[in-house]
Order: structure tokens, then sequence, then C-alpha cells
DNA sequence: TTTAATAGTAAACATCTGTTTACCATAATC
DNA sequence: GATTATGGTAAACAGATGTTTACTATTAAA
């Protein structure tokens, strides 16, 4: 990828910028503006730079920037819920907390991140305050890490399967392992534990 | 907040869905081709509704809608290097593999993502192949967990402040302890470790 | 029954916005 | 010295875009 001079980087900064502060991009002239241009030519011809040495792309239309994914790589939305969900989410729903932004490839349909409560799975690195990215459905495999239901709970633990049993397993000596019988109608399995988020080390 | 009509969910979930497809909002034309009206004034009326709901706001100019933070939190994007790197990266740099979008409370002036080599923490619940958070600087207290650079690698291990010296403690029985003693060139700090995201568990 | 809210239509208009044409200056490269 | 690239100016123009005015229909609430 070839260099930019430094007023190219002043455009690309001014669109970066733009689009973190406000949420969509800006016009050629409020570049102009940004940069001290009086022609929406000279903005243009940084623009044009801009797209043939990969930064960014134009479509037609007005501010039709597209900024490329390895300098803004593209996010996935998941929501923040206090309890499990009984199925998607929408986007006006109250029982989210927020919509938190993730790299966009730990997204998929229907996936939610709930807050870890507890030290039962500290031997698995998930630790108390910990945010999970929860694939749901009912099914996991062996040794998989999930979110299940207990007595309408939630709680992260690794699953194993037994003869004619499961167990979620915790990986904090300190923590009993739940041994289901198939069929007990108050355990169930939310999803899968499939990515992770520390706010704080 | 008020709840929405089942059109006006419509109407936000295009907004959102052009967002992430393309990186922009659609304009109010846009909007009616989506939906299948054919006055500008029904998609005006529906983002008016929006935004006297609270979903959205408006700005002047073309494509000029703002969605809530809690409907699509605001992310800062940090850069995933490879090495430490000697100070804030410009957008075109060429040692960040990629921009990632994290929550925009990690941001943070200088701040780069690392990803982690080696078990040397998981007693700290930092694992292989986690990214972690790091915040620059030369100075960190005494208990934190922090990037070292031990003879030129980068090194993530808790802080342990001794007399005449400090540790870099592992979390891992199975690896030692560094201990630096004062002024040693070789080992310098290159920033606390403040988060961490797991793409895998 | 009346009122209000929602949801839409059509048309017109003002403003925003991108692009083009034509030109000039400076610096770097050949 | 000539050419190319970069960086800019001015002006004009075409199209995109948002907003307004005026109206209608349906549904829900008072």
């Amino acid at each position: 990828m070839e260099g930019l001079t430094p007023r190219q980087e002043e455009v690309l900064d001014f669109v970066l910028e733009a689009l973190e502060r406000r949420g969509y991009p800006p016009s050629v002239r409020e570049i102009c503006d940004a940069l001290g241009l009086s022609s929406t030519r000279g903005a243009l011809r940084h623009l044009e730079a801009l797209e043939r040495k990969g930064f960014i792309s134009r479509a037609s239309g007005a501010r039709a920037i597209q900024v490329r994914d390895t300098l803004r790589g593209a996010a996935a939305y998941l929501p923040l819920v206090g309890e499990v969900p009984a199925g998607p989410l929408r986007h006006a729903s109250e029982e989210v907390e927020e919509w938190l932004p993730v790299p966009a490839r730990w997204g998929g349909e229907g996936r939610f991140l709930l807050r870890v409560r507890g030290e039962s799975m500290v031997g698995d690195g998930i630790r108390d305050g910990d945010l999970v990215v929860v694939d749901p459905g009912p099914e996991a495999r062996d040794g998989e890490v999930v979110v299940a239901l207990v007595d309408g709970e939630a709680t992260v633990k690794r699953l194993r399967r037994r003869k004619g049993a499961v167990e979620l397993e915790a990986s904090n000596p300190d923590y009993p392992t739940l041994r289901v019988e198939k069929g007990e109608a108050e355990v169930r399995l939310a999803g899968r534990v499939v990515s992770l988020l520390r706010d704080r080390v």
C-alpha cells in the first residue's frame, strides 16, 4: 500500500474523526471547511488519492465515503442483557442495557452478551464481571463452555456428557459440579459461550 | 422510552442495517425505496417519530441521522500490532494489522491491542491468544498487569515492587518471575494492561 | 361522536452536495 | 529542461437531498 502525504493523512484523519464523533461521514464541503480549502476541487483531489491508494472507497450519493476495514474494522453490535433472552432481541427491546460494539466476526444470529457473576470458572480464564458472547441454542458438544439456566438462573459452566446425564462442571475446586439427569425440566441450555470481553484487567 | 409501532421499527432496522452494511446512514429517499413509500413526507414522519421517541437524532445536512448510543454503542478503534509501537500509531501506519472496534470506554490516547503469546498469566485469567488492551506509558503501580519489553520482546506480567528492584511476576507456577534491578537497560515498561478480548472461548 | 395519532399521498421548492472545466504553483523525478 | 505528481483556485452546473404545504384515510382513544 502506498504511503500518504501529510495532507492526505489530514483528510483521512478528519473523515475518521467525523465518523467517530457523529456517526456519519463528512461531505466534500465539510472537508474543505476543516482543512481551510476554498475549493471543492482540492478536497476532491485528496479523496481521489485516498481512494486510489486503497484507504477509502466512494459510492455515488452524498457523504458516500466508506473506510477500508483494516483502518476501521467492521463492528457487530451485540445486546448486553441482564437475563437470558427468550429469542432474538429487537433493537427497541427494553431488556437490553446497551448494544456494544464488538469485532464483526463475533456477530451472529441472536447472539447476546451476558455478564458473568461469580468465580466458578476462573480455572478456564472466565472471571467475575467478564462479558461473555453467547451463541444461543439448545445444543452443545461435550467439553464446550455453555450458559445454562438452572431454576431460571443463568450459569456459565463446561458441559460434560456422561452416561445417561450431563454435568455442568465448574473449573474452580471451590464450586460443585452440577449433575443433570436427562429430562430434568428445571435445567436447560441457553447457548454456547464463544467469545469474551473483560472491561478491567 | 415509548415503544415503537411496527412501521417505525422497520425504519429503525433499515437505518441500522444500512449503517452496518456500508458505514453511512440512508437518505430520506432511500428509506422510501426500502419501505415502498412513494412520498418523502411519509418517511419523514417516521424519522420525526423516532427522534421524538429518542431512538435517533437528526442534524442538518444530508444523511445526518445519528443513532442513540444505547442502541448502537459508540466504538473506539484500536490498532492490533505485532510488536509494541514506539508511540501513538497513525491511521495509515503499516505496523498495524487491523483496527478493531471495541467499546468506546476502552479508548484512550495511544492505546493498542497486543496478542498474548504463552500461558504465563493463566492464573490471572489471561490466556494464550487473548488480545489485551494496553494503555501505554513507562509507569505502573505495584500489582498492576503490564506489558514489559525484555530484550526487545514483549511480555505480559504482574509488576511487583521490591526493595531496590521490581519483579515481573508470572501467575503460572510453571513460569519464572523475572527480577529487574534498577537501571537495567534491556527491560522497560511499555504500558499497563487495561482490558481484554478473547476471540474464542 | 369527536379528537388525536399514525400513516400515507403529491407536488413544489430550497438547499446541499458532488462533479466538471479550466487554470496555476511548486516540487520531485526523469 | 521537460514531465509528472501534488496541491491548490474559481466558477458553473447537475443531481441529490431535505423540507414544506396541503391533503386523505384509518385506527385508537377520549
